[in-house]
DNA sequence: TTTTAATATTCAGTGCACTGAATGTATAAG
DNA sequence: CTTATACATTCAGTGCACTGAATATTAAAA
């Protein structure tokens, strides 16, 4: 800030602490900081979401659920290994399709979501925090409109099912 | 959506989709694909954002530029080995301190820098693509708050050096 | 039917991010 | 001077996320 060794190609350079990907990696890195501290040890986020979402969508197969979650169906098939270790999750292959295997949540995975909605609701809570209740809309409205609009160019894009409401788009 | 096997703890429950922290990390993930899309396999986001901000603190040690980057100190030691094997920065043991070692950028690590000022512009105007300009400039301000209030909260917080300026607080 | 293509899963390897512990060094307290 | 404390760094281990490749199975095309 003091020392500008390339005044000319400083105008044109962003501040890192402005850059959009930096806040937003450090958005994550507090969100996930939160999490463990109201959650614990028990779950991680993405084990969170994946046993969140097989609660709504029982039998499906690992990459239709990577799809739902949205993450590499490679990190999917680690993260659902990690969960039958823990006994949140069964994996049993269908009979007529030895390709995939069908995935079910434990009555153990279930009542787990149900212990975790305290929790859940206070890590909402103090993500939000800095912000007053029109800000906390408005955030989330923006940010909703940035990741649905950039899908296709994630990696691991959203895949919904068939049958799920979709309004725009 | 159609099943709802708990209707009275379900309306209590916010939906995946719209838990900020799930957004957050479909954010970051997105980041990080058009980062990689624009840049190519030269240097990661965090590398990148070591790189930047030594160039701006020559000769500063590893703790203090892990706190500059806000990651955690232990992660920032890896990056930066990564770094010197790349040749982009040299660490030498300081003589009257042989605790710490000082960092420095090395003229390839500068032309490095120099040559992804372009990539980085795309990228920003990518992720921030779906937004028109006040929604752009909405977002960045409450994501900022966001991500500055909750500093505290991370594992890796952010430690600005005592003569960088610091407006509020 | 045989070949081809598409798909689900798994594995090997890399990088970021964290936890917890260990090592060595420097400063402060006794 | 010796002990204690604080600190910088490193290491071992876990988890998420990705790339690229391999394997196996199903479905489609020849």
């Amino acid at each position: 800030m003091s020392t500008t060794p390339h005044p000319e190609q400083e105008s044109q350079l962003i501040d890192l602490y402005e850059h959009p990907g930096h806040l937003l990696r450090r958005a994550q890195q507090i969100s996930v900081s939160i999490f463990h501290d109201e959650i614990g040890g028990v779950v991680t986020p993405v084990q969170y979401a994946i046993l969140r979402m097989l609660s709504n969508h029982p039998g499906i197969d690992q990459v239709t659920l990577s799809g739902l979650v949205a993450i590499d169906t490679s990190t999917g098939a680690t993260v659902c290994a990690r969960l039958e270790e823990k006994g949140l999750l069964v994996r049993e292959v269908i009979p007529h399709n030895r390709r995939q295997r069908a995935l079910r949540i434990t009555p153990a995975g279930e009542a787990l979501l149900q212990e975790l909605i305290p929790g859940l609701q206070r890590l909402r809570k103090r993500i939000l925090a800095p912000l007053d209740d029109a800000e906390k809309a408005q955030f989330m409205l923006l940010l909703d409109k940035l990741v649905h609009e950039n899908n296709p160019h994630s990696r691991a894009p959203l895949a919904r099912l068939r049958n799920e409401s979709c309004d725009e788009d």
